[in-house]
DNA sequence: CCGGCTCCTGAGAGCGCTCTCACACTGAGA
DNA sequence: TCTCAGTGTGAGAGCGCTCTCAGGAGCCGG
């Protein structure tokens, strides 16, 4: 009655195939069984509509099939159109989607956010989570691995707590960025780095640092937070700071097309006067005034291998604690 | 033993609070019980660090609290740059917090991640879906009401299927774009239209067209697919159609990004020569050479609208078929 | 022809929770 | 003193699945 209103279970399943509850399971999840059996559970399958109940099997294998994406919901990186967040988005997405399983996307904006995400992963509700875009010392990590749950971050997690993450070689890149306006001629090559409370930010300043060293060069540096706005008001001080400079090294695109506009402004011609180049190489790269040179990475692969490497720490496989991808000079006419 | 290694259970609790099974649940649930009992079942769950099991709780309330956030996976619409896919994602992700319900993104790309969809949907596995963006006559509404969940979609999703939506009124926008531009003198009003099997290419033409109507001018339409890419083509033949035309109005910021590049590299001026309006004020729409007048659609809004809703109907309560949300034209330099 | 082996199958015991139901208890009213 | 609400509580029956375990069927060699 009540019963027949609902859904098909394994038992209607059972019943109708004329085999026990146990047979109907094996099919299901691929174990031996004989053919005539299989192909009749494949039929009252067919016939009833039978999906297994997620809940129902949860409770008994622990498992939820579930991934946890958890991104700080901050202006700057986000939700900016660096396309960082769709990015990382579509890679996890794509190898979840092979493994059959699902993505759970947590914004941790707030600290009531922050609490809601440790008691959801407490409560066993994912069985593993990725950590995306951290700031400073955020004390979530440490959080979710004394939890004892699967994590990989995106980026090397500031703070203590050692856990595996998925990085890029943004100090390779940004020095390739200064050594390639070294190799132009530049003589006075400043940076607009990123917030110095993310690796992105501290990395690529590194690397600027690391490739002027060499030369006799000093560095000439002024901070942004990622953002376009950000990138202009540092460019305005750079000049300000030091009007005879002939290149500059931006830590994001975005912040690239702010130096861009402030140059712009400033009555600087680009790359004649000032050279620029950016880093991330986003969609928009190819479209300014001029098309900005920039240093790329791979963002949709960061999420392929923070999804990969998840899953395997799921599936209890060793994985190595660090992956750095490769990051690559993009030549276009801003340098 | 085995027992005591795993998390706490209710009925651990239970014991060490001296109380049933039964009255934990009523304390977790938050149901009446006298207030000692509520104090020690309190106490039993702190020093044990209890958190319910969340698939337990679905297998027998055929809860999940999880709502699904469907997009299509295509390059043009959320993975450009124009915001719209983390914009919606935030406005969802935050009215679902509130509710304490947790978002599972799922992108819709090829058919197996359909099959893969309506698979998760008929298990149940979420309580309700919310459909975004979809192109022509996607079979995946259909399918999804036949399951018989609540499914809310963004913009009125074409084909048969009558379904609840949250859209903007993308009609009165472009009419309002294009009556600006007519107020301001222009007499030869192009547009370039989005694609014509989603409702934002067609209804945004639709308003183009209704504003035209009254006045003398006739229509000069190219159509493109909401890329820059594909605003600048079709600029170009905008402009090899009619060279002595004085105004465009894009039914996408990033397509009259694309229109200003043409524009620009055809040696005309903006506003002097042609007027240039956008739609959707993304955030790269400030910063355009000169900064682009365009017609602001709440993308916030429609994320939070549209996880309102379908918790509405998740909770059996009645809801309105349509939204509509308001747009607005913001005025700056391009016209 | 029988013991022993392999292989498939069904019975049944949970997984951790909610929720109905009956019961105990209190206090008001007759 | 007895009845009748009204309230809080505990026992117990599931929710739909997996998985162990024992039994039965089929086959081999001795």
């Amino acid at each position: 009655m009540s019963r027949a209103a609902g859904r098909p279970t394994l038992d209607s399943v059972a019943a109708r195939a004329g085999v026990s509850r146990a047979t109907v399971s094996r099919v299901v999840n691929g174990l031996a069984v004989t053919e005539s059996s299989q192909a009749a559970v494949r039929r009252a399958i067919d016939e009833l509509g039978y999906v297994p109940n997620h809940a129902a099997r949860t409770l008994v294998t622990q498992r939820t099939d579930l991934i946890a994406l958890v991104l700080p919901e901050t202006t700057d990186r986000v939700f900016s159109d660096d396309q960082f967040f769709p990015g990382v988005v579509n890679g996890v997405s794509q190898v979840l989607e092979q493994a059959d399983k699902q993505l759970v996307l947590m914004l941790a904006g707030s600290a009531a956010s922050h609490a809601r995400i440790e008691r959801s992963v407490a409560a066993r509700h994912v069985d593993g989570v990725l950590l995306a875009s951290l700031h400073g010392a955020d004390p979530l990590p440490a959080a979710l691995a004394r939890i004892g749950i699967p994590v990989v971050c995106n980026e090397r997690p500031l703070g203590s707590t050692p856990l595996p993450y998925v990085g890029v070689d943004n100090l390779g890149g940004a020095a390739a960025a200064v050594r390639h306006l070294l190799d132009a001629g530049r003589t006075r090559i400043a940076t607009i780095a990123g917030p110095q409370d993310m690796i992105a930010g501290i990395d690529r300043l590194a690397g600027y640092r690391s490739a002027l060293h060499g030369s006799s060069r000093r560095s000439i540096v002024a901070v942004g937070d990622f953002t376009l706005d950000s990138g202009m008001a540092a460019m305005r001080q750079l000049l300000d700071d030091d009007p005879g400079l002939d290149a500059v090294f931006a830590a994001s695109d975005l912040m690239a097309q702010g130096a861009l506009k402030a140059l712009r402004a400033a009555g600087r011609r680009v790359p004649d006067d000032v050279a620029v180049v950016g880093f991330d190489d986003t969609a928009g790269a190819r479209h300014t005034d001029p098309p900005l040179t920039t240093v790329r990475q791979p963002i949709r692969e960061i999420g392929r291998q923070m999804a990969r490497q998840v899953l395997r720490l799921v599936a209890g496989d060793p994985i190595e604690a660090t992956t750095t991808l490769p990051t690559e000079l993009v030549l276009r006419q801003s340098a």
